[in-house]
DNA sequence: AAGTTGTTTCTTGTATACACAATACAACTC
DNA sequence: GAGTTGTATTGTGTATACAAGAAACAACTT
């Protein structure tokens, strides 16, 4: 029994998913492990269709994928697979922040530096589980001001799959230091509303990124399931 | 009970889901209309389950919205949806040609030349249905050419989101001749290898399809549910 | 010993029953 | 008559039972 019988509010299938989730995405259930029904629902005290509810939604996510008749499995994502999908979050990304600069409004923008203020602090005081969420709000916001919802749907997507190869195949976190100054060559553009300039840079911050994960081949190359 | 019942290799789930999908994707039911589970699993002689599952995965591809105990209701798109969607396909439809100009074999852009040829056929003899299918085709080799795994998904869902609402909003089809040109100018570029030009094709390509949804503004405005 | 077939077991697929939230409507109060 | 509360109805949420496919293993054949 876990510790998802209190809020009566939501549906189970939901907590069940939530739970699920973060288990996949920080690593804790690892990639090509089989996902049983009966043993995740007893595991959690529910029945099998909530959990086969959650299962369905994750699929969705890429987080798992299902074999008709045979089952669910964690989903891997290779290093192709990133490299596949920062090469579309490269352009989309500029575009984003191309639109924000437009949009935002100045208490917009400043909120936006506030986030990155936050970033550095957490940065100094070595706070690992801040940075990635800090990291995350700052693209988030971004993609927002661009006021184009479909945008903000992939982006969000594209970020979370990144989060998730990170959070699997290595802990480190050697960017952080970069990627402050990297925001601020975006924010500061933002400020000034140069849009071409604060699109070039976010460009060229994904693509770092990129570069960081290529280069890294230090994680196991298996490709389970 | 509807046709659903012989192909017993694929789960029934899958049935109802593509039966749904096709008449929610044509057109054939309304935005906005509710979709019970007892009603809709009656008509097609199942039980509610398949019709659930059905219905989480209409949900991702955005045919369905749920709402946690009332149920779900067929999704409308907005002339803004559309307008956001095509934003992003433009740029996505570019890097795509690019790439498929590099990557795609002699053979298979012989194959492509083909599917325009046809495509010229059908806007002759005036099939419409056809004519959707090839335009979706060519677009799909395109995608499929670049052999980036998420371009492909990502570019097949914006490509059927159109799709959809082209089929609600506006029964047409009066750009099928010009297409039909601005196709050969993506295929003549991309036949040559100047991967530069057939990127700018492909963009201006998508722009027009938007400059033509954006003019159209004689669809229903309806903001159901 | 290797390959084939039959049987058992495990797990998913589907149907169905029951619980309970949301809504509509009726009766009551002011 | 408007507003409020109680009740019936309807439909989703969850649990569970049963059907059937897939995989593992055993027994049998050659």
């Amino acid at each position: 029994m876990l510790s998802i019988n209190m809020q009566k509010h939501k549906p189970l299938r939901e907590l069940v998913y939530e739970e699920l989730r973060m288990l996949i995405m920080t690593g804790q259930i690892k990639p090509g492990t089989r996902m049983m029904e009966i043993d995740l629902a007893e595991g959690m005290g529910v029945s099998r269709t909530p959990v086969r509810e959650a299962i369905r939604q994750l699929e969705k996510d890429n987080l798992v994928t299902i074999e008709p008749r045979r089952g669910a499995y964690v989903s891997d994502i290779s290093a192709t697979d990133m490299e596949d999908m920062l090469f579309v979050r490269e352009p989309l990304e500029g575009i984003a922040t191309f639109l924000a600069t437009q949009n935002m409004t100045e208490d917009e923008i400043r909120e936006l530096t506030d986030v990155n203020r936050q970033y550095e602090e957490a940065f100094q005081k070595g706070e690992r589980e801040k940075l990635i969420k800090l990291d995350t709000h700052f693209h988030n916001l971004i993609a927002e001001g661009s006021h184009n919802k479909y945008l903000i749907t992939v982006l969000k997507n594209l970020q979370e799959q990144v989060l998730r190869f990170r959070y699997i195949y290595f802990k480190s976190g050697k960017r952080a230091a970069e990627v402050i100054n990297e925001h601020r060559l975006i924010l500061n553009s933002m400020t000034e509303r140069k849009e071409e300039d604060a699109k070039r840079y976010s460009i060229d911050h994904i693509a770092k990124l990129r570069e960081s994960i290529i280069k890294e081949e230090d994680f196991q190359t298996k490709t389970v399931r």
